[in-house]
DNA sequence: GCTAGTGCACTGGTCGGACCAGTAGGCTGC
DNA sequence: GCAGCCTACTGGTCCGACCAGTGCACTAGC
């Protein structure tokens, strides 16, 4: 005691201070998207590591989604844009290994579409609502189910947009695109697909109507009204309580 | 036209194949937290490729935080249980990058701790109501800040565990301690700070109030209530509307 | 018989060198 | 001036080597 505090050192390894280094450039802004890192073996050179320690800090910096190699390209790892391709396997592999049930992840979206309705409602600019109103046309006039999905993927793009909370767009993305690679399939083969189509396309309506005056609240319960008749029959019976706990 | 369709390939590297092959495993339940991996040396053989192929894929695989690895260990890389390690990672990358705003970072909890207060009020149980008072009881007790601000954390925890909902009980978390690290020396610096630890300590009991009585709306809308009032000071003036839109 | 201590076999971390297929840009020949 | 080839260099993969660290079996001492 009284002597010099010590801390608890943790071996770092000379890869991960490699990462460290090159993901603090990144994230500063020092290396901007498109730019290039050095060659493997310039890099080598510049942290005095091998080039197996080089290769395998990038590997890791890739799996971050923060770079991207192509063999024989003579400019050097290229920096990327970012893109939620990270976050959306980390939640995908959470969504398998933390055994997510579709009624979560559902009732996750819930209230995140309509949270970002409730925004919208409040923040939506003109441009906004002609998107919204051309993403319904386009839904309505859909030839295939396909195409049908993809406009209501639209609609829901730019209600997150409108919200102005880049997490929540980006979230109710990834969610989003998870919910629908679990059940795609059984939704492509639902019975009376034309029947749930314009069911959709009126709830859509509706959102859009109480979005465009304003109403917040309205927008968020219709939304989630929406959500829950799209999802549930295909939702555990013992779940669907949950999911009804945030309708009324 | 007419003859076999093709699908477009893309080259997809040995390491690739190897972090396909072990993390399906891993998912799949075929090995279960805790179990080990062969050495290094084994997979070369299993797999057919070089230690230093096995070894990119095993970073890979350590940057999602699916296996850990200690130097020595004459077991192999240990399969880890999953924690929200790498969906934390790859948040706060998106958070620099994305460059988000603390009003969004708040603005995401307002919508998520309230979500996660609602869902609660309706399928708490005795225990969760008991962990909430002692959670309260030892935010009152706290003697220094950091002691406070932990058994604030453990009061949220309970409400977002009370919600049956793993993915919000995930996300609060996370955000959460994005949060926190971005204003944690503003929040210990803050001006009369006793002043500040009460009101909170009211509003906490006011939202267990609530939650035990089963009026979710109420405990949604003090939820946000608090968490507005405990970030508003932090978040620049421009961007207080957005949060304020969350309130009435 | 049981325990404390020691050695060993093996691990992961790092290094250096090598070869290959692929790329882009400069160069050559037309 | 342009098409096509050449070359220097890239990333992907492999191999062999060395080191420090770990856990286990074995041993010496009680």
């Amino acid at each position: 005691m009284g002597g010099p505090r010590f801390e608890p050192v943790r071996a770092v390894h000379a890869y991960e201070r490699v990462v460290e280094q090159v993901e603090e450039a990144i994230e500063s802004g020092a290396l901007s998207p498109g730019e290039r890192l050095p060659s493997e073996r310039d890099l080598m050179v510049q942290f005095s590591v091998s080039r197996s320690t080089v290769r395998e800090a990038l590997r890791v910096l890739q799996a971050r989604g923060l770079v991207r190699s192509r063999p024989g390209d003579p400019h050097g790892a290229e920096v990327l844009p970012f893109t939620p391709a990270a976050l959306h396997k980390s939640m995908t592999t959470l969504a398998r290994v933390a055994e997510l049930s579709l009624a979560e992840l559902v009732q996750f979206r819930m209230v995140l579409d309509s949270s970002a309705s409730l925004l919208a409602a409040r923040l939506r600019t003109d441009g906004h609502l002609a998107e919204m109103g051309a993403a319904v046309a386009r839904m309505r006039a859909a030839t295939d189910h396909d195409a049908f999905v993809a406009e209501d993927v639209s609609f829901h793009d730019v209600v997150a947009r409108a919200s102005g909370n880049k997490l929540i767009q980006i979230c109710t993305d990834v969610v989003r695109s998870i919910v629908l690679g679990l059940i795609s399939e059984k939704l492509a083969a639902a019975p009376d697909r034309q029947a749930l189509m314009r069911q959709t396309i009126k709830h859509h309506e509706e959102v859009l109507a109480a979005v465009r005056a304003g109403d917040g609240p309205l927008a968020a319960r219709l939304t989630r009204k929406a959500m829950y008749d799209y999802y549930a029959d295909y939702v555990r019976d013992a779940e669907r309580p949950a999911l009804r706990a945030l309708l009324e």
